[in-house]
DNA sequence: CGTAGATTGACAAGTCCCTTGTCATTATGA
DNA sequence: TCATAATGACAAGGGACTTGTCAATCTACG
């Protein structure tokens, strides 16, 4: 992944921010931060640069007066869809030595893994749990 | 897996170079740094602090004059054993609930990843290459 | 309605891992 | 033998993450 962003001014976590926000619409950092394992802290610091790079931009939040919604700008969005495609383009070559039906078996022990682990790392709220949405993608 | 060095002074990056050689016997430091595709100069930080923690030792190569071997030390074998077993404990939780056909078929998927990525990212020497005996265990 | 507790923004200090770069020393191979 | 590659050692720097703190805001409950 880091090869399909050599020629970008994105970094491997930052990228995983962009696309947070390309697939689950505006959202706050602290939400950010949570479906990543990781401290707003570290987020908050990504996103600055997301802002200073003019990939993602903060717009009032409705629901927060404080606690803004970070989105992507047109910018941002062209880029993640750019990378996007590059990445793509890559894993078909990989994809073309694999069985389909082994790629849905990995899926299934991945998903089962990222819940249990959940599970054993985070033994609290299950309430801002990942979107299961967001795995078995392609 | 962090979860398992809590108590421990490794890190994970540590704890790889600490598996490395127990599972491959002594090793100079650019040859574990090849295995797991970092530079020699970050290795060689890992093991000297491995080294001050008292878990490896260099020891004489029979092969070069200045580039030692690295080997476990008694403390750090029993430390290795000890995180190993702590993993493997916590792994059989997670393990339950996976159908152990679906296993061998993610097996199957990680080691093509493995290769076909190394093929896309490491176009050149196929001579280093890493170990196949190593993936698919356990 | 008011207040206690949780969440968030903002700033700070610090650690860990990894990179690139350099130069002298040692190995390797034509 | 000699050019090239590999290695050790030292350095500088960056990126990501953590913990800690305090004030401001939100939420829920009495």
């Amino acid at each position: 992944m880091e090869a399909g962003l050599a020629d970008t001014a994105l970094t491997v976590p930052l990228r995983a921010v962009l696309e947070r926000v390309h697939a689950h619409g505006p959202q706050t950092v602290p939400a950010i931060a949570r479906s990543l394992y990781v401290t707003r802290q570290g987020v908050q610091a990504l996103v600055d640069r997301g802002r200073d790079l003019g990939l993602v931009e903060t717009v009032p939040n409705p629901a927060h007066r404080r606690s803004h919604l970070v989105v992507l700008t047109p910018a941002g969005n062209d880029l993640f869809d750019t990378v996007r495609a590059d990445e793509l383009a890559r894993l078909d070559v990989v994809a073309s030595g694999l069985d389909p039906v082994d790629v849905a078996a990995a899926v299934r022990v991945l998903d089962h893994l990222i819940l249990s682990l959940e599970g054993l790392t985070h033994p609290q709220t299950p309430t801002t749990s990942t979107d299961p949405a967001e795995r078995s993608t392609r």
